[in-house]
DNA sequence: CGGGTCCCCTGACCTTTGTCATAACATTTT
DNA sequence: AAAATGTTATGACAAAGGTCAGGGGACCCG
């Protein structure tokens, strides 16, 4: 469980007191391939780190198709932040797309633990500016790129996501359906050849 | 510059200590209408609180062409994040629509105020989170909604910023081209016609 | 009053992306 | 090894949305 404290100490430092307060709130759970971390409609009690181990969080639309918002792999965190924040039922689910080690912390605990220790607040704080400036850029970037220049860059972006994920949840990320990533993907092998 | 504080007391209580301390860091602006608060390439000094006004963020693509990110009235905050947090250049540009009055602190004081009262630090992480997670839930719209739903939804969701900018600006921010938007509100207004 | 400028609208045509149907291949299960 | 299941590919056709060109109204400014 020191994974997530040493984590954590890359941004901020703790003293050994709020290391091992923050490690008695800890708590490490194990999922297999296909389960649900959460589901829409539950409350987010926990907050997720994931220690090893693929994660998908998508949504279903009015006509129940699927749409992934985002995937996580190793020292991510994942979960739907809304229903954790706000403490209503859950936009999104999340589901494991292999066997997956996490470390939780309630949210009791974490509410307890900004008071307790500001330092992690600033940490919270720096890691949802950040998460918001890189959404941010997602909105820009859908926008002002076809599909394709999206495909690429999230090959370039995140290469160990692509490898490890099947493509039509990449399709499915990029909001694009799975046919047309397809048929990206013979025009970019085409031009490869020349 | 009251405005500003008692904003932020509606989130996290503050001392009378803490609240002047507060006021001695702010300062006060006009902009006209066509002025930028920043721009593109700039690195951003300062957080800025729109006081009366309307503002937009905007991105010019490798094609010359204005993505409208997001627009700004009364008692929003305006400006781009990433250059602030990260103290690099701006992706973007942060224009008056009308003539605007705003209330900023600089980068400097802001991390100073966040150490000297972290109810500030906490009142930001609060911030950070709902604007994150509406900026994630935009990123859902664009993909399960069509740009007429988008368009009915941006009316129903901001019905003042709909009366105060140009429908040329609307179209950009829902990522369609002008004449399509022009057409989607004829075919609104045949049906509602029926 | 006349000429800019800004903004919105319309229509013909084109590009991008989605839908549907089918096939092929891989992986797991039995 | 066969069958079931999950994943990727391909092609015909349809729909969403973009591009380009033109026109017209509202507002300002001389």
């Amino acid at each position: 469980m020191e994974v997530l404290t040493d984590h954590i100490a890359r941004t901020v430092s703790l003293t050994e007191d709020e290391k091992s307060l923050l490690l008695s709130k800890l708590t490490s759970r194990r999922y297999l391939k296909g389960q649900y971390i959460g589901q829409e409609g539950d409350i987010t009690r926990m907050l997720t780190f994931i220690q090893q181990g693929t994660v998908r969080t998508f949504y279903l639309d009015a006509t129940g198709s699927e749409h992934i918002i985002s995937f996580g792999i190793e020292n991510w965190w994942a979960g739907d932040l809304g229903s954790l924040i706000e403490q209503k039922p859950a936009d999104y689910n999340v589901q494991c797309l292999e066997d997956t080690q996490v470390i939780q912390i309630s949210n009791d605990d974490l509410q307890f633990l900004y008071t307790a220790i500001p330092k992690l607040e600033r940490f919270f704080r720096l890691l949802i500016e950040r998460a918001y400036v890189s959404t941010q850029k997602r909105i820009v970037r859908n926008y002002s790129l076809t599909a394709k220049d999206r495909y690429v860059l999230f090959l370039e972006t995140y290469p160990e996501i692509a490898e490890r994920v099947p493509q039509y949840m990449i399709a499915s990320y990029l909001g694009i359906t799975k046919e047309f990533l397809s048929q990206i993907r013979s025009q970019l092998a085409k031009s490869e050849r020349d």
